[in-house]
RNA sequence: GCGCCCGUAGCUCAACAGGAUAGAGCACCGGCCUUCUAAGCCGGUGGUUGCAGGUUCGAUUCCUGCCGGGCGCGCCA
C-alpha cells in the first residue's frame, strides 16, 4: 500500500515538474502513517520538501499534486492539511484487507520472500569457552538470535556463528587450571595462581578427571613450582606467573597429556555453553573453531597477504600491522615477542574466511567494551583487500540487574557472577528474551529482576502473551457454546468491523510487515516488541468495547475473524522474539 | 587527555531513518466484572526533550561547543 501509495505520487509529482518545466531532480519525499486518525491513514510530505524546487508556498503545490494524482482504487479521499502535508484516507475495504490476507498467509505474514536479500554470515555470542554464560553474554545471546530471526524475516541468506576461542593463552591458563585443581585432589600442598581460573565448574571437571586417570598426570608440586616467577600475592607479576606455570604443564606433561586437560576442559564447558544456549532457544547453524584457522593455514595466509602488501613490520621483536594506514589509532601486534600469534591474526584470517565462504556481509556483534575492535577490524578488512562496508559491527551495551532498585555487583574474577542459567531459572526464558532485546542494543538495559519474575500487567511479556492466551480462549469459549466460527462468512463481512477500536486493530496488523521490515534493516529488534504492544493493547481495547461472541452471526464471524488474525500476527511476532505464545496463562 | 555509546514525565522507556498537539508503563487519583480470562479496559495529574548556539518551511531526531553518566584506550581477551 505505502509502495503503490509513493508511485503515485511519484507520477504526480513527474507531471507537475514537466508541466513547469523544472528539470532540476525533486526532493526524494516519504509517504508515512498517520499517527493521528483525523489525518487520515497515511501523509505524504512531497509538497513541503519540494517547496524550495519548485520556488512556490507547500499548501499551493500541495493543491497542484492533488489535482494532478491519479485515481487510486484503495483511496477513497486525499485533503491537504497544517502546513502542507497530504493526508489519504483509505476506503474502508483496503483497510479491512488485512484481515485476510493475515489469515490466508499464517506462519508466513510479515515475512519476505528468501533469495532476495543478502548472504549474512551473523556472528554472535563467542564468548570464550572458559566458563559458565553470565547475564552480560545473554543479552547478546538474545539480541543476536531475534535479530537472526529478523534477518530471515526480511529475507536474507542468514547464517548464525559461534566463534570458538579454542587457541589462545586464556584456553591455556584454563586447561593448566584444571590441571593444578587435579592435583590439588590428588593431595598435592600446591598454591593456585592468583589469575588461574577459580569456579566450582573447574573443580568439577578436575575431579572427573582424577576419576578417568587416576594418578597417571600427577606431578609432585615442588617439581611444579621449581623456579617460577613469583605470583602477584607474592610480590610479583600474575601474567609472568600464570604464562611460566602454563609453560611448565606443557613441559611436564607433554603434549599428549596437556591435551587431556586443555581438551576436558574445552569439552566440557563448551558442552555446557551449546546445553545453556539451546535451552534458551539460541541455536548456531555453525561453531567455528579459532584452531582449524591454525590448521589450516589460514592465519599464516592472511599474515602474508598483508606482508605482501607492505602492511606488516617488526619493531621490538614483535610483528605489528601498520592498522594507521587505514585509520585506526594505533598499529596492532599480530605476533608477539615470544613468537605467539595474538587473537588478532586468528581474527585476520576468519576474516578472510567468512567472504571466502561466499557471505556478502560479515555481521558481528560484540559487548560494548569491545568497542575498541572495531576500528581494528575494518582497518584489517581494508588490508586485506575487502570493503570495509561489508563489515558491520553492532554493540551490545551492558545488561545491568536490579533486584528491588538494588544494583547487583557482578565480579567475574572471584567466580562470584549471576549466570545466565541463573537467571533464565528466576525469571524464565520468555522473560528474559523479552528484557533483554525491548531496548535498543546500543541502550544500557536495566534489568529490574522482579519485575520480569512478576506475573502481572506490570510485565510487558505478560501483556503480550495475555493478549493471545485470551483470544485463544475466545474461540474455546466459542466452541463450548456451539457457536461454530465460519471463517468465510466472516470475511465476507469484515465490511462490517466500523467501530473505532476495531479500524485501530487493523492499523496495528497492517503495520507488522513495516515493523519488520524497519527491524531487520536497523537491526532493533526493540521495534518489533513495541509494535507488538500497540497491537495487543488495540485488541484488549477492542475486546473490552466490543462483545464478540454475543454479537449477531455476521458481525460476529467477523469479530471472530478479526481476533483470529491478531492471535497469528502475535505469534508470528512472538517466534521472532523467542517468546512462548501460550493458549492459556 | 583521546575515542565510542548515552542524556526525553518522580522512575523505566517510546516517538515509525527531519514532520502536525512529544507518547506508553510503573507510581498517584477516579471509574468499569449477574456477558467472551479484571494478567484487562476507560479517564485524570505529571515535560523549557541536560545546557547554549547553528542548519530549514519544520529539530527529541542532523551539526558544533559545553555539562553529566557508562565503557574503552596492553605484545589481555
Amino acid at each position: 500500500m505505502k509502495d503503490s501509495l509513493h508511485a503515485l505520487f511519484d507520477q504526480a509529482l513527474a507531471s507537475l515538474a514537466s508541466a513547469r518545466e523544472i528539470s532540476t531532480a525533486t526532493v526524494p519525499f516519504a509517504i508515512e502513517r498517520s499517527r493521528d486518525g483525523a489525518h487520515g491513514d497515511f501523509a505524504c510530505n512531497a509538497a513541503m520538501v519540494n517547496a524550495k524546487v519548485f520556488g512556490q508556498p507547500p499548501r499551493a503545490i500541495a493543491q497542484a499534486l492533488v489535482e494532478a494524482l491519479p485515481a487510486h482504487p484503495g483511496v477513497e479521499r486525499v485533503e491537504i492539511a497544517g502546513p502542507g502535508f497530504i493526508n489519504i484516507f483509505l476506503k474502508a475495504d483496503a483497510r479491512h484487507a488485512v484481515v485476510a490476507q493475515v489469515l490466508e498467509r499464517g506462519d508466513a505474514y510479515g515475512r519476505v520472500a528468501p533469495g532476495r536479500g543478502e548472504k549474512i554470515t551473523l556472528e554472535f555470542v563467542s564468548a570464550n569457552p572458559t566458563g559458565p554464560l553470565h547475564v552480560g553474554h545473554g543479552r547478546g545471546a538474545a539480541y543476536g538470535a531475534t535479530l537472526g530471526n529478523l534477518l530471515a524475516a526480511a529475507g536474507h541468506d542468514v547464517q548464525r556463528e559461534y566463534y570458538v576461542n579454542d587457541a589462545g593463552r586464556q584456553m591455556d591458563i584454563l586447561g593448566t587450571s584444571t590441571w593444578l585443581r587435579y592435583l590439588e585432589q590428588l593431595g598435592e600442598p600446591l598454591r593456585f595462581p592468583d589469575n588461574g581460573y577459580r569456579g566450582d565448574y573447574i573443580n568439577a571437571i578436575a575431579s572427573d578427571l582424577v576419576e578417568r586417570a587416576g594418578e597417571r598426570f600427577r606431578q609432585p608440586w615442588a617439581t611444579v613450582a621449581e623456579g617460577l616467577p613469583a605470583d602477584e600475592g607474592q610480590g610479583g607479576d600474575k601474567e609472568a606467573h600464570i604464562d611460566a606455570i602454563v609453560a611448565r604443564a606443557k613441559a611436564l606433561l607433554g603434549p599428549e597429556g596437556y591435551g587431556v586437560f586443555f581438551d576436558a576442559a574445552l569439552e566440557t564447558i563448551l558442552a555446557d555453553i551449546r546445553e545453556d544456549l539451546a535451552g534458551f532457544g539460541v541455536t548456531f547453524d555453525n561453531w567455528f573453531s579459532e584452531r582449524s584457522l591454525v590448521y589450516s593455514g589460514a592465519i599464516d595466509r592472511a599474515l602474508k597477504q598483508l606482508d605482501d602488501g607492505g602492511h606488516l613490520y617488526e619493531k621490538d621483536g614483535a610483528l605489528w600491522f601498520r592498522a594507521t594506514t587505514f585509520g585506526d589509532e594505533k598499529d596492532r601486534v599480530v605476533r608477539r615477542e615470544n613468537g605467539a600469534l595474538t587473537y588478532f591474526a586468528s581474527d585476520l584470517g576468519y576474516l578472510n574466511n567468512k567472504f571466502e565462504r561466499g557471505y556478502t556481509r560479515a555481521l558481528y556483534l560484540f559487548g560494548a567494551d569491545h568497542h575498541g575492535y572495531i576500528a581494528r577490524l575494518k582497518a584489517a578488512a581494508q588490508g586485506l583487500g575487502h570493503d570495509p562496508e561489508r563489515i558491520e559491527i553492532r554493540l551490545v551495551q551492558f545488561a545491568v540487574l536490579y533486584e528491588n532498585g538494588e544494583k547487583i555487583q557482578m565480579s567475574t574474577r572471584s567466580g562470584q557472577f549471576v549466570t545466565l542459567r541463573d537467571l533464565r531459572r528466576d525469571v524464565g526464558n520468555d522473560a528474559a528474551r523479552f528484557f533483554y532485546v525491548m531496548r535498543g542494543n546500543d541502550q544500557h538495559l536495566d534489568f529490574d529482576l522482579a519485575l520480569a519474575r512478576e506475573q502481572s500487567s506490570n510485565n510487558p511479556v505478560y501483556y503480550l502473551q495475555y493478549a493471545h492466551a485470551r483470544i485463544a480462549s475466545l474461540f474455546r469459549q466459542a466452541q463450548g457454546k456451539g457457536v461454530q466460527w465460519n471463517r468465510n462468512a466472516g470475511l465476507a463481512a469484515l465490511d462490517q468491523l466500523s467501530t473505532g477500536t476495531e479500524a485501530a486493530v487493523m492499523t496495528a496488523l497492517s503495520r507488522y510487515p513495516e515493523w519488520i521490515a524497519a527491524a531487520a534493516e536497523q537491526r532493533a529488534p526493540q521495534l518489533v516488541a513495541n509494535g507488538l504492544r500497540e497491537l495487543a493493547m488495540a485488541f484488549h481495547a477492542f475486546y473490552n468495547a466490543e462483545p464478540i461472541l454475543a454479537a449477531d452471526s455476521p458481525l460476529r464471524d467477523a469479530r471472530l475473524a478479526l481476533s483470529a488474525a491478531v492471535k497469528q500476527v502475535l505469534a508470528n511476532g512472538l517466534a521472532l522474539l523467542g517468546v512462548s505464545a501460550p493458549d492459556s496463562m
